[in-house]
RNA sequence: GGGCGGUUUCCCGAGUGGCCAAAGGGGACAGACUGUAAAUCUGCUAGCGAUGCUUUCGGUGGUUCGAAUCCACCACCGCCCA
């Protein structure tokens, strides 16, 4: 059902366009953050489609927990229930076994963990994954695996892959039976297989050669950033990308800050998610092209410039950092609202520069600018973040 | 005019002779956060030439080896009686 076209490339780097029955995905794409059928901070469907988002990311085993799948099923699927009716993946309840599960408790069948909303248990395998994830409708479905910490041992990470390239069969089937089903919500719906196998490049090509002999309709790679350095990140991509399919999306799952996502379009990635844009955003820190800021630093209180000069987004358009650390300060809800609007458009236009550059065939140029722009080492120490450089231009 | 209670480091507030530069909270300041148990968490908040020294618990003086803590007087605040 799904087609994903290659629009143009610059070395590894692609831009493509990925059809599915909820529209047309411009890849690379950042997914916007909703765990719960939202995202945090007071950001409705209406905002994300004001900012220009193209798809939302939320998570199987929150919508189980509160309020459950099969409610939102009677009310028609996660899309009808939320007002959104761009794409959504849903993940799968694997990152959750890596940070709400015991180890131990992983077994051949799936994995028991305890609510963190009331401490009951909750069993989920493949199968369960798939059938919540089924019952909700989302556009793309992932596999349910396992996210082995970064400093687990060769031989447990050996383990772990094996189980996870087994589960993946299991998802695989149980979505096909799903799918064929009268009653399902979306008989469209995708699946994409995940990679791991930690900072082992060995074990990450030989699970790579395992799930891709399952048909899916996409492939991540998951289990990085997760405490591992930015180098050995970039090093497990360069080595297993090429061992994924070239005419399917590749998803570099959790990942991460703009220089991390420009890296990872640069070794031929399509699809990220991350927290960052949301959650730092509720803290006060807000991106821009040269370095991030802390709006709750007392360098702003009577810093009257938008979070960026130039910046298209809602919210520089009309406020102030000033007025923005006043909130934040004040413990108001707008304040963390204007900083998650801005950093999802800042990284939604991040994406859409990305594909302009690799359109314009000035990828190469752009990435190196971007990333030197980024480097708040540098950059932190340039006039143009002095308020005195500022108060210059503006009296001219 | 009389009686009682109070005055603590930016704020509130604990502390009634040494373990007190002084609990706890707030505020301020700074940091962290990568498929969201996160509008959260952590650090820090007298000064310095810094394993020590100096200043600080309303003010002044006293008792004591030693005082935020005990005594005297003074100032201010609150309540009650005239």
């Amino acid at each position: 059902m799904a087609e994903y076209k290659i629009i143009s490339t610059c070395g590894r780097a692609k831009h493509a366009e990925f059809k599915t029955v909820h529209g047309t995905v411009q890849t690379p794409v950042f997914m916007n953050v909703g765990t719960v059928g939202a995202v945090k901070g007071g950001v409705s469907s209406d905002d994300l489609e004001r900012i220009g988002t193209q798809i939302e990311l939320s998570n199987t085993y929150h919508l189980h927990v509160r309020t459950g799948d099969e409610v939102i099923k009677r009310l028609g699927g996660l899309h009808k229930f939320m007002a959104w009716n761009r794409p959504i993946l849903t993940d799968s309840g694997g990152f959750q076994v890596f940070s709400l599960a015991d180890i131990r408790k992983i077994k051949e069948e799936g994995v028991t963990f305890r609510s963190h909303i009331d401490g009951h248990k909750i069993f989920m395998g493949p199968e369960e994954s798939i059938q919540i994830q089924s019952n909700l409708g989302s556009t793309i479905a992932m596999a349910f695996d396992e996210c082995p910490s970064s400093v687990a041992t060769r031989e447990y990470v050996k383990d772990s892959i094996d189980r996870t390239a087994r589960w993946l069969v299991r998802c695989k089937k149980k979505l096909d039976e799903l799918n064929s089903r009268e009653d399902t919500v979306n008989p469209h719906q995708l699946l994409f297989g995940i990679n791991q196998g930690a900072v082992y490049n060995d074990l990450r090509i030989e699970h790579a050669k395992r799930i891709t002999e399952l048909d899916l309709d996409g492939y991540a790679v998951g289990g990085l950033a997760v405490g591992e350095t930015h180098e050995q990140m970039y090093d497990v991509l360069d080595h297993v990308v090429p061992y994924l399919p070239k005419n399917k999306p590749t998803y570099l799952m959790g990942v991460g800050t703009p220089a991390n996502i420009i890296e990872a379009v640069d070794r031929g990635v399509d699809f990220f998610d991350c927290v960052y844009p949301s959650r730092n955003g509720r803290h006060g820190h807000v991106y821009t092209h040269h370095g991030h800021l802390n709006l709750v630093n007392a360098q702003y209180t009577e810093d009257d410039r938008p979070i960026e000069e130039g910046c298209q987004c809602p919210v520089c358009k009309r406020y102030s950092r000033a007025y923005i650390r006043h909130l934040l300060k004040a413990g108001e809800m707008l304040g963390l609202r204007l900083c998650t609007i801005h950093n999802l458009y800042f990284y939604n236009h991040l994406m859409e520069e990305i594909r302009n550059a690799i359109d314009d065939g000035t990828w190469d140029t752009w990435k190196k600018d971007a990333l030197y722009a980024l480097d708040e080492e540098h950059e932190k120490h340039t006039v143009m973040h002095q308020p005195a450089y500022y108060q210059k231009v503006r009296a001219k």
